[in-house]
DNA sequence: CTTCTGCTTAACAATTTGATAATATTATAA
DNA sequence: TTATAATATTATCAAATTGTTAAGCAGAAG
């Protein structure tokens, strides 16, 4: 599983980084670490993680003060932030939660665990538009030009992976025939309007099902 | 803090669901409470609530199950889900979160912490400005240009989802004919009079209620 | 140079939508 | 109650929209 989703993670135990840091990247996440706090803002700053991982309890600015700092920041306002800690009291668990961060765990905490909620968090954020794109047995490889579909190579060409690539990446969403115009054809060409019509065609063609649904008079949406 | 969101608790044991209930009631939460795993897709079905809390061995269904279950129908995908159990064992958690679910708490859990964690998924979900008007159980999602009404797709044509949208997005307010002829039609086109009682009929015949008020010689207005 | 591939378009078919006319029904005031 | 205006209902047709196919063209590959 590749996911490309950018996670900071702040200890001041260099044992528990470690083995943070090898199950996340083991799960194909990108990982920064910081030894304590004013580390923790300072890699945040220069790395835009997509998520952040606190301990309370370091040198220096803790991880409570840490969140709230980062939460003043306008680019950090839609981060995630996460708790971790051996602090188990509920005070601070109410606390930090307060703080705007969006969970707390408890040291110990088993690595599939961490892993799950980690995942469940990006799930909700839908935060998967880096590299691989997977919806149901679907998968597409913006990098490689490569789709995937129940384990079976799928050939597309650009304009089609270009097309399907755009439907994919909200599933659901309907994008506008303008929409579609300007992401994949951009704003100086243009094409008939037919053009997207067989476009559509060819990949409902090739993937054998139909996973494109047509909104009369607005547009495309994909859905499995 | 926005409240008045509606929550649907699951659980067999009667002294919990009492405690959870209270507690959310205090914090503004319009509560609901099921049972066992039948009675929960049942409501979260006829109320659709915003977040469903889940004990997870319950008599009948189970919570994962339901939490399946629920994901299937469109409705539900988006919406909130806990597991709240006795149960502390990593697989179960790791499968439950893996079923789709936002979050995982064991029992014993204080109010507080409970709170707390709401509190911060519902904060979460506010900030993804999501496009979808919500009204009892009919949902309008502008994005996805779908309508839901009880956990059922209803497929609407373009101008009748306008039409919908737009007098479901003040509800109660009595919309002129010629308000409705400018925002659905625009300024430039000219229809006839019948025309907008053609589209209401088709609405009410498509969602099965009559949702739709008639003003007479006025307009009409959108009431659940 | 030839062959192949991908992209676009034209032309037509198929489908859906939206507007209207004609008629029935309902609400309201006199 | 009745007359009247407003709305509901239904069927129908034209227009809008999309689906499909085949063909042409340009550039890459052989």
């Amino acid at each position: 599983m590749t996911k490309g989703n950018k996670i900071l993670i702040a200890d001041d135990e260099p044992d528990i980084l470690e083995i943070i840091e090898f199950n996340l990247q083991a799960q194909g996440y990108e990982v920064i670490t910081a030894k304590n706090g004013d580390e923790a803002i300072e890699k945040a700053k220069k790395e835009s993680p997509d998520l952040i991982i606190l301990d309370i309890m370091m040198p220096g600015k803790n991880g409570i003060e840490v969140c709230n700092q980062l939460r003043m920041i306008p680019a950090f306002k839609q981060t995630l932030i996460v708790f971790l800690t051996a602090l188990s009291d509920e005070a601070t668990e109410v606390k930090g939660l307060e703080t705007g961060a969006d969970d707390y765990l408890t040291k110990p905490v088993s690595p599939k665990v961490l892993i799950s909620k980690i995942n469940s968090l990006f799930r909700r954020l839908n935060k998967e538009e880096t590299g691989i794109i997977k919806i149901g047995d679907l998968q597409i490889n913006r990098e490689k030009y490569g789709v995937t579909f129940r384990g079976a190579d799928i050939v597309l060409a650009r304009k089609e992976f270009e097309l399907l690539s755009l439907l994919a990446s909200k599933p659901g969403k309907v994008f506008l025939r303008n929409e579609i115009l300007n992401q994949v054809w951009g704003t100086e060409v243009i094409v008939g309007d037919r053009t997207i019509d067989v476009h559509i065609r060819k990949i409902r063609q090739k993937l054998g099902i139909d996973c494109i649904t047509t909104v009369k008079g607005v547009g495309y949406k994909f859905e499995m």
